[in-house]
DNA sequence: CTGAAAGCGCTTACAG
DNA sequence: CTGAAAGCGCTTACAG
């Protein structure tokens, strides 16, 4: 049981007594605040310098009667698909162990199919005057001018699960959606002949996100680039019907000869559903996420990947990133890309992120 | 900006008055300390219990006076692979979140191939007297009577890379070895035919260490259950001298022809470099571990998969669990399998743990 | 067995 | 522009 002690003191209240001031003066120059003579304030700050001092965040946070608020703004789960739960859960870990530091979340949902609601939760939180913001910027034109009001009132703010480029943001964390496009046009290759035929499925009831589209270019580039021989076409359902998707499925497997099928969101297990349905046995799946319908597939055998971004990560770490630069003081990096991680039957019961 | 204040005050000076005892000696219970009688014990449990009181480890970390001091027990990084470099990396990571609250860590390191300093290092940390014990159990009897005397001394042992199943301990953070060999398997699936021979390499110094064993077994059970056709065979290599490796190799390609090649250890270079030398280029290659050198050869094409189990997550979550438990009284689950992860020319760019 | 008081390193009114 | 003092919720000698 050794005892703390034997440190060189640096606190306040050696650089009070160094400068010759008051604590109440140190700390006024530590957080910028005004009311300091630019002679105090200079000598101050080569004494904080010179003593490299670093400040007690236990302290800090124990003293301070400062609640910090974050502002989480990402899609709710629906009904149809409960990918969102995951980032969710990442935030709520992250809330609970930062909870003892005085930091409170707050959550606004939007509808990702509904732009007006996005906007909704945005105006709401710009009045609330938040220390910092977590958000799926699934919106680029609102989400853009979203982050520029926040920047004028100095708001940090942290992106998920899909990037905005060139939004000055405190940094991004989330997937490379190119790369995991390929990295699914990759693992496509340990399944198909050389002359097989790909079929690119996306459902959705709107416009493509544009992060879907990202994907299916890098998945469409990879087969360019490295498997010329096969051939890859694209079929558009804006539609989550099942009597919907099933028909036009049925149209496209009808007039081509399919080996596998693509899906670049979460929406595989529709297709699964519909092989399972008309018995189709010998055309391969690969999908992205690891939401429970997809995997269930994928023991069974009908989905041979699935494509996984650790979600719950994505929403842990961004709310750590804004605990960091707000608490701590660190700026995390730009950008930090998630890893792209395969699942196959053989290692699921292991995914756990 | 809220303040912090209606909150209802439920500290030991609340429960202090309401028992109508000093706050010591609301303190001296917290802690199960003795020096308080039964009667006045049992009426502060009581309050303490009625408060759903839960202790603000800021402000108890910011005045208590101990040092926390943990030891970490692992192999020494050698020339020949720098896997446990990774491990040491996310210890350190904990390290300097940890630090602030007066937590320091101890770092032993121990020859993998050398019983005698396994021992070494376990008897210099039994002297010491620490609060936890973060432990990589390569060596089977000395680590469970090294645990038996930690356990003695009522001292947390926590388990990274490889279990010891009946050792009574915190808990284990690492893989599900015989799984992580089923993957291995499983993927080989993907990269060969149905009358394929595949062969084991083990390339070790020194007897099997147990970890090994159990990847391989996985390995095998998966081809005896699911690929019945495959024929698989093993090599034992007791050298990591190149001379030796490549007449081991070489003999066994000459009498075999063998069209995959399974390394259950991080020494799959080995095979690579072999290969690459004698301009072998139709036999797969699958092994385990991100190292350096083995990344360049799946880069190149001449490795095809790795599997990989976030050592870096491993020794930071091994020291977070010994914080969890020692600061805040958490008790992690017993087990704690790390992911099965896939690496591939098409993600390893993204691979960061 | 029990209590009064100082102190951990900060922040925050308040006074000047 | 500056300072003295109280307080955040605990722990720790010390005294009785």
């Amino acid at each position: 049981m050794k005892k703390k002690g034997n440190k060189e003191l640096v606190g306040v209240k050696e650089i009070a007594r160094r400068a010759n001031v008051a604590i109440a003066t140190v700390d006024r120059v530590l957080h910028n605040r005004k009311g300091v003579s630019e002679k105090t304030k200079a000598k101050i700050t080569a004494i904080i310098e010179e003593l490299n001092y670093k400040p007690n965040i236990l302290a800090r946070r124990l003293a301070s009667k400062e609640i910090l608020r974050f502002a989480v703004m990402i899609p709710s789960v629906s009904e149809e698909t409960d990918y969102w739960d995951a980032p969710l859960e990442g935030i709520k870990q992250a809330e609970s162990e930062i909870a003892t530091y005085g930091i409170e979340i707050d959550k606004y949902f939007f509808d990702q199919n509904d732009r007006s609601s996005f906007l909704k939760a945005s105006d709401e939180i710009l009045k609330k005057k938040y220390h910092g913001i977590l958000l799926a910027p699934m919106f680029a034109q609102e989400s853009e001018s979203f982050v520029r009001e926040c920047t004028k009132a100095g708001i940090p703010c942290v992106f998920i699960n899909s990037d905005l480029p060139d939004t000055a943001s405190l940094c991004y964390i989330g997937p490379d959606l190119y790369h995991a496009g390929a990295l699914a046009a990759h693992l496509c290759g340990y399944l198909i002949g050389e002359k097989a035929n790909v079929l690119i499925v996306n459902i959705s009831e709107i416009d493509n996100h544009r992060h879907f589209l990202r994907k299916e270019q890098g998945f469409k580039e990879y087969f360019e680039e490295y498997r010329k021989e096969n051939n890859v076409i694209k079929l558009d359902i804006r539609d989550t019907a099942e009597q919907a998707i099933s028909r036009e499925l049925k149209k496209a497997l009808e007039s081509n000869k399919i080996d596998l099928i693509f899906v670049a969101n979460s929406r595989v297990f529709y297709v699964a559903e519909f092989f399972e349905k008309y018995k189709i046995k010998n055309v391969k799946l690969v999908g992205f996420e690891f939401l429970k319908k997809n995997v269930a597939y994928l023991e069974q055998g009908v989905i041979d990947f699935l494509i996984c971004q650790k979600p719950i990560e994505q929403g842990y770490k961004g709310v750590m990133a804004l605990y960091q630069y707000c608490v701590h003081d660190i700026k995390v990096k730009d950008v930090h890309y998630m890893p792209i991680d395969i699942i196959t039957k053989g290692n699921y019961q292991f995914y756990s992120n």
